[in-house]
DNA sequence: ATGATAGGCAAGTAGTTACTTGCATGTCAA
DNA sequence: TTGACATGCAAGTAACTACTTGCCTATCAT
C-alpha cells in the first residue's frame, strides 16, 4: 500500500484528481489530452501512466478494465481523514 | 511559501506535528529527545531542524524566539481545508 | 571574560523520484 | 490476418531530498 501524503505530494498528481474529480472514468489519453488542454500540462502519455500508478498505489484511484481501455475514476476514501490526527473535530 | 502537502510527505515530518499536536512551544532540544523517546526516532538535531525549516516554509508551524531558545508550536491553519478541492462537503 | 548551552550555516553524499526512451503486449476494426 | 490503437514494461538519466559532517554564531550563568 502506497503512502497518501506521498501521492499527493506531486503537483502534476494534484492535478489529476482534480481532473477526475471533474469527470469520472477517463481513459489514459483522455486523461493525456485534458490535461493538456484544461490545465496547461505537457506531460508525456507514460509520465501520466507513472503518476495513475502511484495514485493507484495509494487508493487514490480506482480502475476498471474494459477491452484495451482503462478507465480511471477517483476514489476519494483516502482524502477523508487523513489529517484528523492533527485536527480536534469529529 | 513552501509546500504543504511535500511537507507532510515526509513521515518524520508528520511525526513532529504530531509531538507538536500534543504539547506546543517546544524547542529543538525537547523535540529531539521527545521524538527519541516517544516515537522511535532517532534522527540527529540538524536533521530534525531542517524539518522545522520544511514546516516552518509550508506554514504547518509557528515559531516564536526567546532569548537562545527558539519555540515551536503546530500551526492548523493549512490543514483545515487542504482536501476539499477533491471532497463534496460543505 | 570564559565555558556551556541552544541553535544556525553550508558543503557533501546516498537514496529517491519524475521523466524519458524504446520496445513489447493486447485489443479491435477492416 | 493485418494494421491501427490503447496500454504496459523496463532501463537509463537528471533533479531532488533527507541526512550527515564540521564548523560557526549567539545567549546566558558563573
Amino acid at each position: 500500500m502506497g503512502d497518501v501524503f506521498k501521492a499527493l505530494a506531486d503537483p502534476t498528481r494534484r492535478t489529476i484528481l482534480d481532473e477526475l474529480a471533474d469527470r469520472d472514468d477517463q481513459t489514459l489519453f483522455e486523461l493525456c489530452s485534458r490535461l493538456v488542454m484544461k490545465h496547461q500540462l505537457d506531460s508525456t502519455r507514460q509520465a501520466i501512466s507513472q503518476h495513475l500508478d502511484v495514485l493507484e498505489a495509494a487508493g487514490l484511484i480506482e480502475v476498471r478494465r474494459e477491452g484495451r481501455y482503462k478507465f480511471h475514476s477517483i476514489n476519494r476514501g483516502p482524502l477523508e481523514h487523513i489529517v484528523d490526527r492533527w485536527l480536534d473535530r469529529p
